[in-house]
DNA sequence: ATTAAATAGTTCACCTTGTGAACTATATTA
DNA sequence: TAATATAGTTCACAAGGTGAACTATTTAAT
């Protein structure tokens, strides 16, 4: 088979994959927020303490992107922001209560949802995959 | 290990990867156009005489989305309208020679680069990968 | 045959997300 | 102490998305 043919195979189901999370996502956040929101919402929660500097680099965005950002889930009380007393440049982020319950809640959603699929995978199948999954990303990242 | 677990570990992945891509094609596409537009040229080169509904369906969006688009990419001179003639509600679309090229272009350095990273993976390896993913695609898209 | 309903696409007002340059404030180093 | 680096914000601007209202056309119903 020819490596164009792999590569476009790939990337037909991928967006299909991704298009439908991000559906299934969008439908168990019945509340007022966008999935992007959700994954910052996320990262943070998973990454404590941590600063907009952080956030720029995981999800390989500008700085002033990140701010908006934050600033809209500052608005909603899901965030907040707090200045490092040592290092007065630093602004750490943390998930307010509020955030954290939202976030665990639709994440229960969501993977009700995604274990459904699943169950028409054997156990190894999934492993071999998500192995393969995390190489490709592993590769990549070391350019 | 907990389906919890794999599904955190499935999106961080897929997040890296699906970022490594849009950046590698940002990087290759110098010229004036953005991934989700080349998505789009790809899409209706890939199925000539295709309409806005179906560009809205596959990329789950609406049409008024794509009427956007589409707009972005004739005044680049990539794409053509042509009004049905028995059905005077109906407009196809179709790539221009300049789209079509630019396409290709664009197309064979990502596929470099791809290819690249795919040496790192036994035959094997690789079509076991995408058959999953595209079983998974196939069942979501199933509902 | 005429009216009602469906379909294809566009326009509009509005929101989110991204960029990059200029800026503020603070820390580091030469 | 002066120059430089770093963290974050602000601003103007563009792409891309939504959903409702609209035009134009075709199809179905009485």
């Amino acid at each position: 088979m020819e490596l164009k043919e792999l590569i476009e195979r790939y990337q037909t189901a991928i967006n299909q994959v991704y298009r439908r999370v991000n559906l299934i996502l969008k439908d168990k956040i019945h509340s007022d927020i966008t999935t992007d929101q959700f994954s910052t919402l996320h990262y943070i929660i998973k990454n404590a303490k941590c600063t907009s500097t952080d956030v720029a680099n995981e999800f390989g965005i500008g700085k002033s992107a990140v701010t908006a950002q934050i600033n809209r889930l500052v608005d909603k009380e899901l965030i907040e922001r707090e200045r490092d007393e040592e290092d007065r440049r630093v602004v750490y982020l943390h998930v307010t209560e509020k955030g954290v319950n939202f976030v665990n809640y639709t994440e229960k959603a969501l993977y009700e949802v995604l274990g459904d699929y699943l169950k028409n995978f054997e156990k190894d199948e999934i492993y071999t995959f998500i192995q393969s999954l995390e190489k490709l990303a592993k590769i990549m990242n070391d350019e």
